[in-house]
DNA sequence: TGTTAAGCGAGACGGTACGTCGCGTCTTAAT
DNA sequence: ATTAAGACGCGACGTACCGTCTCGCTTAACA
């Protein structure tokens, strides 16, 4: 019976978040800030969402993202074009910030836990999924556990890009590939 | 004349900051609160620590702890005993919050950057070690990577353990080395 | 063609706002709060009052209200009557405080000093009359300043009743009026 | 062993709620505009005042202030003396609409209440002692009872001066007073 | 007897001020 | 000279109301 919110209203201040994030960084992430640049009155951004965390981390649902799933026809190759979508967006400074406040956050609260579970659970689908189509190739043995295999395939690009802030050039990702194809093979 | 700097204070306010980031984590660090609960000064911590952040960051100083390097013969035993080292300190949440924070924060201030590399040599050393011994006793080939082979190691756990927040039981531990080995020993 | 404003909804939203005054005061009297107790959407009440201190003044209108001409046969027993009527009223704290309120406001506000006109007016009439019946028996010098004597006859009331906020019992009421009734007797 | 509140600050304080006072009127009065007219930050004045109501309040001090009292040698000089000085104060309108705030805040805020009562306290002292001058002098009887007379006294005036805001020049003054004498010596 | 403009509830909106909290600096008295 | 205590300037927080504005729905007077 009433009005709605308007969607213009939320869409304007999660963009000004988001320019706020590039520019100053989560530190000088300030819901006023926000206010003042998105034209959006205080109160309405209140309105949208319960408080300042929670903006910021609505304004990094990009990093809840679809990725494709490739399939080039072997796992190197689809492994190398997984990793190929993912690695640019982990370079950008203020989504990695992001993504890694998302993870010490989700340990305190229970609304950020489950952005958290999201960003997880959208990278596992791609990774099952080539883990499958390897399997049915015959690439790799019919019981690899894929909890283990998923962790083991993110995780040296994670640590390496994420957490060492070292870059990934074309060889290191293929030496990478690499290795973790080498091992998958080498299960049970 | 003058009276040194206790250091018995500046014990009190790092034990105190690190009860204090264990019982209401990184957003309900607050200098104040480390005060009143150290029973010392504001103005004494400020003595002590240039501001906040570094004084949350010195209260992780545990993190850049030294581990002891393993030869038990063969490059699993190795790699098992060193996680087995690391594995309980990253299961700590105020520790694993607090890494992360390093991480993120290191981004913009160089002078958690320099920690953050302390923190990430501390764990290099032994890793080195490890490869190196296994290169002499032939499990290893002599030209491998020793940057991409960090990450290879390190990647899967720290990516279970405190990116995705599982446990990680003895036979994971196992499994999760047997898939590195293997990887490591396909190198070239 | 249109329908008409509700007068029920006009008298909803005026019970409403003096209980709202009663309870909370004049401090916490709330346009917001009237709309909820009554029922009445936020808009409606706006529909019927210019703004929230309109409102407010009109749920006061009961002060502004006509009050009888005794006429006992003497100059004592008119002054008593009429006290007799007149104090009850101002003994409603809700209704003591938005007098003061009216008071106050009167000066800035030229609509709230229309208000105070009125409320004034209101109880000069039988005042008047008083004075000119005791003057036509006699009981009082013809020339007597009608305007002084009307605060000379108040005052003292609302002295003690509404700014002092002292009880007027049977006794004082007797006693304020013979001294006001000596006083205006010794005009000229 | 702390630093000791700033008397200084306190009294920009007040100095300038004072001032926003007199410009803007009750309703403008905003403890932010205090704050940036006084140069002195919001914390602190909170930390001098428990909320805006109470500053406006502490910088309408000068209604309780100490008044002379008058000994011309009569009761009708004395009184016209003691006016003479309340008049003028009770003129301004920023402190008429104060001391208004003040009666009506009393009713629920405790604090006020201490104010309220210290206000109409400041006031009686004169009056008790132009009084029992007069009746030493054998101009009034003695059982005269001191808060009916108070009440009498001042009644008229504030009635008129405050409540229907009219001017009291001198005639009017002597007229009052002279009603107000002849009332008392009536007594008994 | 429909039509239709206004009334109405609900509540979003842009604002302004509130009172609180934490920061990092400072002043004071005591040790 | 260092310390405990805490005042200070600053600035963001999240809340409460203000008065205005859309929304659909309902309803009484006109056509």
């Amino acid at each position: 019976m009433a009005r709605p919110r308007s969607e213009a209203a939320r869409q304007r201040v999660l963009d000004a978040a988001q320019a706020v994030l590039g520019e100053t960084g989560v530190d000088g992430f300030t819901v006023e800030r926000v206010a003042k640049r998105s034209g959006v009155a205080k109160s309405t951004i209140y309105r949208h969402f319960p408080n300042g965390n929670q903006l910021m981390l609505s304004a990094l649902g990009c990093v809840v993202q679809t990725f494709p799933t490739p399939n080039t026809g072997s796992l190197s190759g689809d492994l190398e074009a997984f990793m190929g979508h993912v690695l640019p967006i982990m370079s950008d400074p203020a989504i990695a910030q992001a993504m890694l406040g998302v993870v010490a956050a989700a340990a305190t609260d229970p609304e950020i836990a489950e952005i958290h579970r999201a960003m997880m659970a959208e990278r596992l689908g791609p990774i099952v999924t080539i883990l499958d189509l390897a399997k049915g190739r015959g690439e790799l043995p019919q019981d690899l556990d894929t909890g283990i295999a998923r962790d083991f395939i993110e995780g040296p690009f994670f640590m390496r890009k994420m957490i060492r802030c070292e870059v990934i050039d074309e060889a290191t990702l293929r030496q990478l590939v690499a290795l973790i194809t080498a091992g998958l093979r080498s299960w049970g």
